[in-house]
DNA sequence: GGGTCATTTCAACAGTTCTTGAGTATTTGA
DNA sequence: TCAAATACTCAAGAACTGTTGAAATGACCC
């Protein structure tokens, strides 16, 4: 990941619907989830959602498949464990504390089921 | 860590001019360097570096403290590390292809003497 | 106190991003 | 072939971001 790659990813990432859109699309795994349910859920209009999902897109941050009438957007893991990666390693030089502080435990939210789950971080 | 300071962080990260602001002040440590110096290296007026300063002290990603006439800025790693944490643990719930990818060595650029050294990735 | 250095604040402007709504494509099934 | 379902594009305008230069503030030294 160079430089230029990093900050396209992080203009991307750096919106309230966008980081939603992360969140919503990580449980789908590769599958990922139809732009339909993605807007219905988030509460976008087709055109917004579309905005900001070739934001995404062309961020590198997601991809694309149609399946007939379709078309399902999944989260490009990879490209967001390199995107932190490069803050880790290259923007901070691989610092002791800001490791640590990244591998500290938080409160796991996980997204299924009625209302949102909250699991609070182990100790 | 919660969402909201996330986001202000993200977007404060998100730009050019402040991802250098940030590679240049990690190596100085909690000591920081002074604002003319800064504006200097960074080929920034100083009304403009004092923009993007704010910017990154309101999201706590650096912090200041004067002494004399001059204004010391450093980076708030424990911030910068908790931000990734938010993003590898709460957006991308801990998902193990984002940690691998994310942990995965890059080359280290240190930041010192009258070139910068790159030194290759260890395999 | 007066001069100077270092930094911040302010206002104006240009540029970019986001939202909205109307219209357009593509696929499906009758 | 037609209508319905799904998703995309485009243009206009609002809102936000970043740059510039001038003026103001704060700290130091004589």
């Amino acid at each position: 990941m160079d430089q230029s790659k990093a900050l396209t990813a992080l203009q991307a990432l750096a919106n309230a619907q966008r980081l939603a859109l992360v969140r919503h699309l990580m449980p789908a795994g590769d599958g990922g989830r139809p732009a339909g349910q993605i807007a219905q859920t988030l509460g976008l209009s087709a055109s917004g959602l579309s905005f900001h999902l070739a934001a995404m897109e062309g961020a590198g941050l997601i991809r694309s498949r149609r399946d007939g009438r379709h078309v399902f957007y999944a989260v490009d893991r990879a490209m967001i464990g390199s995107l932190l990666g490069h803050l880790l390693n290259d923007c901070c030089m691989g610092d002791a504390q800001v490791r640590d502080c990244c591998a500290a435990r938080h409160e796991l939210i996980i997204p299924y089921g009625p209302e949102d789950m909250v699991i609070p971080a182990a100790e």
